[in-house]
DNA sequence: GAAAACTTGACTATTTTAGTCGGGTATATA
DNA sequence: TATATACCCGACTAAAATAGTCAAGTTTTC
């Protein structure tokens, strides 16, 4: 069970966007560089990221992406959630051959994956991207 | 982010198991037609429980596997960690690269990786095989 | 008009997962 | 003691997911 790492860099680069004044646009090159994250990956990745409207872009020249909102307001499970990383232990309810068997509705082990499903999406639910930047010095 | 069919068959092999009679050796057969589950993909999987002393193996004729403890003496946890599954959502000190960056010994979420490993730790390490099988109605 | 920086879809190598298979060994019971 | 049942164990493979790359744009500022 590990997170992959699309989601993982998605929080990294977002925290490095909130290190910066709200409305001053960072270019991907420098999260790039910073976080050591492909430039590649990183345009898929906030692709992504602004079309669920987490972040905007400036093009041009002294262009890049800023945040839409404050990062006391942006939870984590949104960012999950943006790249199609919901949490899911099993989907017991598509696979019924396999995760739940045909005897009763629920297979014998089916709220445990439940409340698992929960528990996790909790986690990320209740951080928000201000969480991960608190503490941490600014760079400029 | 999701859990993998080795461990969750583990758990689900278990609970079956766990609904018998402790000294009651039950064959992979039976529990592959209950479960629904590939014989030769419960062996592997009961191989690793056995090592880790989870499960005791009787051979022969109406052989089978035993759970060795009471299933309310045996974590959760103890199942993941047997097939190899602990729940690592990063390796910071690893891959120095790409997780953490140079700058400082730990990269702006490391600390957030570590909670939620922790977190759902924690989940496992809180819950009893017998707590699925509690409300379970016994199929002789 | 040139350079910076976003836009988008397609492509690929690698790794992981899920599951299969074959050829064993041990043992209860007829 | 024969034999069927059931565990033992390592090797193998197909399919899916992941991680990352690439090319050919468009937009905007200086």
């Amino acid at each position: 069970m590990k997170l992959n790492t699309k989601s993982r860099y998605a929080v990294m680069a977002l925290a490095d966007l909130a290190q910066f004044p709200l409305n001053k646009p960072i270019s991907l090159r420098d999260i790039s560089l910073r976080q050591s994250i492909s430039l590649f990956y990183l345009e898929q990745i906030f692709l992504k990221l602004k079309k669920k409207n987490i972040v905007k872009s400036v093009r041009g020249i002294n262009g890049g992406y800023v945040l839409v909102r404050n990062p006391n307001e942006i939870k984590l499970s949104e960012i999950f959630f943006a790249l199609d990383q919901k949490v899911k232990t099993i989907g017991c309810k598509k696979e019924l051959k396999k995760g739940c068997n045909g005897r009763s509705t629920k297979c014998i082990t089916h709220n445990l994956w439940d409340e698992l499903d929960f528990h996790i999406n909790n986690f990320f639910e209740n951080k928000k991207l201000s969480d991960l930047v608190k503490n941490q010095e600014r760079r400029i």
